[in-house]
DNA sequence: TTAATAAAAGTGAACGTTCATTCATTTTGT
DNA sequence: ACAAAATGAATGAACGTTCACTTTTATTAA
């Protein structure tokens, strides 16, 4: 009866490109004509992965946040001592950032503007849960600030976005030396 | 020889229109059309103003910086103590983020795309040298970490635009509270 | 004080382009 | 042989910008 399988290397293919050309050009200068051409497709073709263009980009998200997440935290167990957990899905996170720049700076991107809609956001969010999770432990235990966990990951976390942002732009190095300085200063702002 | 004067008000009605339909739908869906409309000018009047799109863009985002840098060092002066001057252009910068919400989000955005072209970018950086500068003294007098500014920036600075975008989505209440906590985090991530 | 003037502000409609998406048709794998 | 993948060309809407023209106003000449 002749059923055919998409082709799991095209829809590769334009997801790839897809984060290419808004890494390189952003949203507004990323045309599916080009993407198919990066891709090696047809324009009409992305349009039998893709419900449209939007559709394009929240799967994209959707899978760079879940990839994420799981370098996040590779090698966790939940019954590690708090600092130690810590210290080794921080550690996951910025070598994520460090060796998958291209994913991590889209996913900054996605985070800080309108070209997600809320509700792929608050999918991405989910996947966190684990170390929200640990946070709390962390604060039962008294080792960790009873505050927001927002706040918590504020300060954790999201500093790292900023220093890999200005690696980019070749303001800074983000080496041995000062991944530990850091790393320090992550501890030092939610530790008791 | 009639010399006629452009009018201040339309400038600023054109920047203010940007500032808002940037903010709510994002650049890619604030067109000159609607940016004019929104200013009760014709599209063409925009061209007597600014050179193009990306002109309007530069020239706010420029405006807005040195508004920005100017309250966070309002009451600001060389000679006093690195924690209580820290202290202050913190909350500064704290209270702008807090009560002009439109400007801050649209400051963030253009400093974490491409938006912005990276000249004026740059230009916008210059304006913050004085917390710099303090840094440097707290660093001699052995108060502050002796680590990049950039680093120092990541975690003292940075965190507030991570939690206003919170703010902005109702997921966080940045209250008197939690502002004195988020100051505390700051300052225990840098201080040695 | 007024009327003429000139230069620049201001405009609505139009231009050329580019975009996301669709369509009629062909190709491909089963 | 057939159903779905794949396509190049076409479509209509939207965009930034320009253009030919009108309005406004500071200055000048009377």
């Amino acid at each position: 009866m002749a059923i055919r399988e998409k082709s799991k290397e095209k829809r590769n293919a334009l997801l790839k490109a897809t984060l290419n050309l808004v890494n390189n050009n952003g949203f507004h200068d990323a045309p599916m004509s080009k993407i198919a051409k990066m891709a090696n497709v047809s324009p009409a073709t992305i349009y039998i992965y893709f419900e449209n263009k939007q559709d394009l980009i929240n799967q994209l998200y959707l899978e760079l946040k879940i990839s994420y997440t799981e370098q996040a935290f590779k090698d966790y167990s939940e019954n590690m001592p708090v600092k130690k957990a810590f210290e080794l899905i921080w550690y996951n996170i910025a070598n994520y950032k460090l060796k998958q720049v291209d994913e991590a700076w889209f996913l900054a991107q996605c985070d800080n503007t309108t070209m997600i809609d809320e509700n792929s956001r608050q999918e991405g969010l989910k996947h966190l849960q684990p170390l929200l999770d640990l946070w709390e432990k962390g604060q039962k235990e008294g080792i960790i600030k009873d505050v927001s966990p927002y706040l918590l990951y504020a300060y954790a976390i999201n500093p790292l976005a900023f220093l890999m942002n200005m690696q980019k732009r070749e303001l800074y190095q983000l080496d041995k030396e000062s991944l530990k300085q850091a790393f320090q200063a992550s501890w030092d702002s939610i530790r008791i």
